[in-house]
DNA sequence: CAGACAAATGGTAGCGCTACCATCCCTATG
DNA sequence: CATAGGGATGGTAGCGCTACCATTTGTCTG
């Protein structure tokens, strides 16, 4: 005869079994695994004797369950799609591989309801950490932040209220250095060009502003915008749209590096010589900037380090000792290319 | 005095509380919840109108343990960034929006080892359902794969042995299109570029390889591959180095639209006139393709459907309904552009 | 050498939920 | 009108793990 074996519990190994084989508690095999150092050498060779043999792995919602606590992340991002976000997510990843953190993503698609039903699914399952993008939530978003019991870090951007903790950086600043580098290199009727106005578009939008009316030369109908998810093609579309409004135009600083391409490739097809013509900004530097025909200048930024900064805050927080600096400005730099070189 | 209040349990309401508040078993506001068919139309509305007031949210920890079973869905990638990836995990989260289960994701890292040691985190919380790119697991990957005791997907490819089910396409047809095309448009030396050669890739070169046999114009010295990611810039990079291998290049496969962009852009800047002495065909076929100047021929892949596809399968298997088909091809097509127009 | 104290180990009692098995009540049947 | 059968509801007993509080042992102090 068997011993009766749990009708449920699909027949893993529990920590009961190794504690069995271990000749030890329980509470013992437990501590051993998550604590060594307070279990004496010999035991915690036994226990992991057995734990090999057995093949045990300890059940994640056990565990959380009784010690009201997940070892989950949970991360909101308004896009999986977009470059952007994906660098961030896979710097996430990076620095959570060796530790017993999961991961959890939510795609907000760039609504605050969504990101509430998401923080509401997220806060049942009392993550260790959140780490969501952006600092624009809704009051409702904002107080299930705040009333989430873990640590919080809100990235992408740097602003004055942060609910926890903070990594990012100025996009009201890059835009205006990108426009900035415009004026500086002579181009003087320089439009906007940008697709899926999001809170941070909007803020790069209005750096440019503050640097045309600084220089005299802001005129709203240089800025060409759409609630559109960005694309290259998107880019072609609305440069098309910008210069049929604008003939005179001499130069585009472009919400983002699809953007960009999308106008490189139409001043191509209608003959513009860029960067004689046209001066073209981009925003982020993906790789394709250094590489493209001519090569695009564009405001680089640090998404990775966005993603493994924030995990090391949360981490340090979690240690208990939360970091003395609560917002990190992880600034940006423009790279100068051929795309503004005349 | 008020009454004692569990130490651990954080404060939020649990199912007693909707249970006493609503003047019913805890039982029932469990079925309420799950199976609202089978509690009176009465009682559910109480129940609702409990839940609504306490604000309560089941504790996905608790309800997995106790039912040997996570509403989660375990998605394993080999990588975050690349925009094919990106895709069908988008599908797959749209899929699973409205419905109770969570996404996990795990980024192999294109590493079997790496991939072994996430299934085995996956495993021990017993998902729903697995879906995993690829088909070429290890033996200990495969095998943790068939006791997962859940439907698993294999997407990405389709073979002849799936572990479950699959939902793909044959990348060596789609490599062999490919070529047949630019034979068909009279090119003669054709070139392969391709970088990070994983299985996926190595098929579409063997599709390439095919085609240029049959054709009797097959030249070891005509390929070009590295294990180093795909970037745009690598594509740049590969091309001269494949022209200065081979000067008589009068054509390129590349194995993927980065690769085929920054060849288009290192035609650009050799003067190489494109598509009278390069033709040039992508693969996946990003919206930028169609943008670009000249526009360029790709392999249209359907990666959002195939993460639609497999949630969709993995749902009906988990209904209990498992589909007829176990082995989706979700094929692709040639789209031809300027790129190959001469 | 008694007493204090720390380190190592274990027992017990849940964590919040659902599987399983009653129980109850109502309707249909002969 | 007794009985069977099905639908609605509830009680009990865990799921696998850890928090909390012993208990035991060894070591150091005065």
């Amino acid at each position: 005869m068997t011993k009766p074996r749990s009708r449920r519990g699909g027949g893993r190994p529990t920590i009961a079994d190794v504690a069995r084989k271990a000749g030890v508690g329980a509470i013992t095999v437990s501590r051993a695994l998550r604590e060594p150092g307070r279990v004496s050498e010999d035991l915690r060779r036994q226990i992991q004797a057995a734990v090999d043999e057995l093949g045990y792995v300890p059940d994640p919602n056990a565990r959380a369950l009784a010690s009201a606590r997940a070892e989950v992340f949970g991360v909101l991002v308004p896009s999986l799609t977009n470059n952007v976000f994906a660098e961030v997510v896979r710097g996430i990843y990076d620095s959570l591989s060796d530790s017993p953190f999961r991961i959890q993503i939510g795609n907000t698609h760039y609504s605050g309801l969504e990101e509430e039903r998401l923080l509401q699914v997220f806060g049942s399952q009392r993550p260790a950490a959140l780490i969501v993008a952006g600092i624009d939530q809704t009051p409702g978003a904002r107080r299930l932040l705040e009333n989430a019991g873990c640590p919080v870090v809100q990235v992408m951007e740097t602003g004055p209220d942060p609910v926890d903790m903070m990594v990012g950086f100025s996009h009201l600043d890059g835009g205006r250095t990108a426009t900035e580098h415009l004026l500086q290199a002579g181009y003087r009727k320089i439009g906007f060009i940008g697709a899926r106005m999001d809170p941070r578009s909007q803020r790069r939008l209005a750096g440019y502003r503050a640097a045309m009316e600084a220089a005299g030369l802001f005129d709203p109908r240089l800025i060409t915008t759409t609630p559109v998810p960005s694309s290259v093609s998107l880019g072609r579309e609305l440069f098309r749209d910008a210069l049929a409004k604008m003939p005179v135009l001499d130069g585009v600083f472009c919400n983002n590096d699809d953007i960009a391409l999308g106008v490189l490739f139409e001043c191509h097809r209608a003959s513009l010589d860029v960067p004689k013509q046209i001066g073209i900004v981009g925003f982020n530097d993906l790789d394709m900037m250094q590489v493209s025909f001519p090569s695009i200048t564009s405001v680089r930024t640090h998404r990775y380090e966005i993603g493994t900064r924030s995990v090391g805050m949360a981490l340090a927080a979690i240690a208990g000792n939360p970091p003395e600096q609560r917002i990190v400005d992880l600034g940006f730099e423009l790279v100068r290319r051929e795309s503004t070189a005349r």
